[in-house]
DNA sequence: TAGGTATATAGAATATTATTCCACTATTTA
DNA sequence: TAAATAGTGGAATAATATTCTATATACCTA
């Protein structure tokens, strides 16, 4: 379905969404043509998601990033989907996996501060189906991306 | 620095980094130029870091996420630099973070399957510094964004 | 109060890009 | 061989970004 010129392109614009058709073009060795072609083929598809902006945590007074990871002692299909849906509308939850082993949930959150954090621990500790189980706060980040790889191996 | 027309901004452009500054002029109720002038200023500043396509890693052969915890025995400021080099190096961490407690380290890893996982891990076996602690396999994601809240509170 | 600064409106001109077409070619497949 | 697929090269048009200018407004400060 996809081949190596897609994958290129998508490791492309997975680096920078604002390359034009015609610098995409010039770096595979190809016209714009198929290129224009391959892009709107794969947003209808899927492959491509959407375009986004990504900005700085901190400059918008996001500095603190924490993991916290929660059980679902009670493990229904009514407790999944309601939690699951609640977690989702938290702005401040940016990502959630469903994780296999004891954990169950792992939530990454962002926060001005420890106090904020704390409220927001405090609003977990209102859903009746989880239980908090731990948190970690990251120092730092070490490494932050959004590309997948589109090689195979690596 | 940043004014609620800049944070409403960023939350926009958070979603969709394909609206033009038309849309998003009209969407605040504001003219072009000082949309285009807010957003050229928060990239020269920082504030927007980049802009990239989102894409379905499934359908680039990338089902898995692992988070994999790692601690440092020997805590030493040239085997943090070293491991850490060699992690952003590695195409396969998303994200890394260097947390505070015993874990030490959690990467983020996506992997085509389970085998190929093993195979990282044997890679991250041969780095003397670390000790490679435990790895937690993601049955699904609950909610995946890189939207940072823009509002104070939540 | 008067002046200065910052930011907005409104409109226009130009440059760049995206988007859509078309004719033609090469390669693979039925 | 004929049809289908995907590319080249070029061109036309529409949409956008980018740059400018003139003017208005609010706010701060001397």
């Amino acid at each position: 379905m996809l081949d190596d010129v897609d994958l290129r392109l998508l490791a492309l614009l997975q680096q920078n969404a604002k390359l034009t058709i015609k610098e995409l073009a010039e770096q595979l060795s190809m016209t714009t043509t198929p290129i224009f072609e391959r892009i709107k083929r794969m947003e209808r598809d899927g492959v491509i998601e959407r375009y986004v902006a990504l900005i700085n945590a901190e400059k918008v007074g996001r500095p603190l990033v924490v993991f916290c990871n929660v059980s679902m002692p009670d493990y229904t299909p009514e407790n999944i989907a309601e939690f699951e849906e609640t977690i989702r509308q938290m702005p401040d939850v940016l990502d959630a996996y469903h994780l296999a082993g004891t954990i169950d949930y792992q939530l990454k959150v962002v926060a001005c501060d420890i106090k904020q954090y704390a409220q927001f621990l405090q609003q977990l500790a209102k859903l009746p189906m989880i239980r908090v189980h731990s948190s970690a706060i990251a120092l730092y980040a070490v490494k932050q991306s959004t590309v997948v790889p589109t090689t195979l191996k690596s």
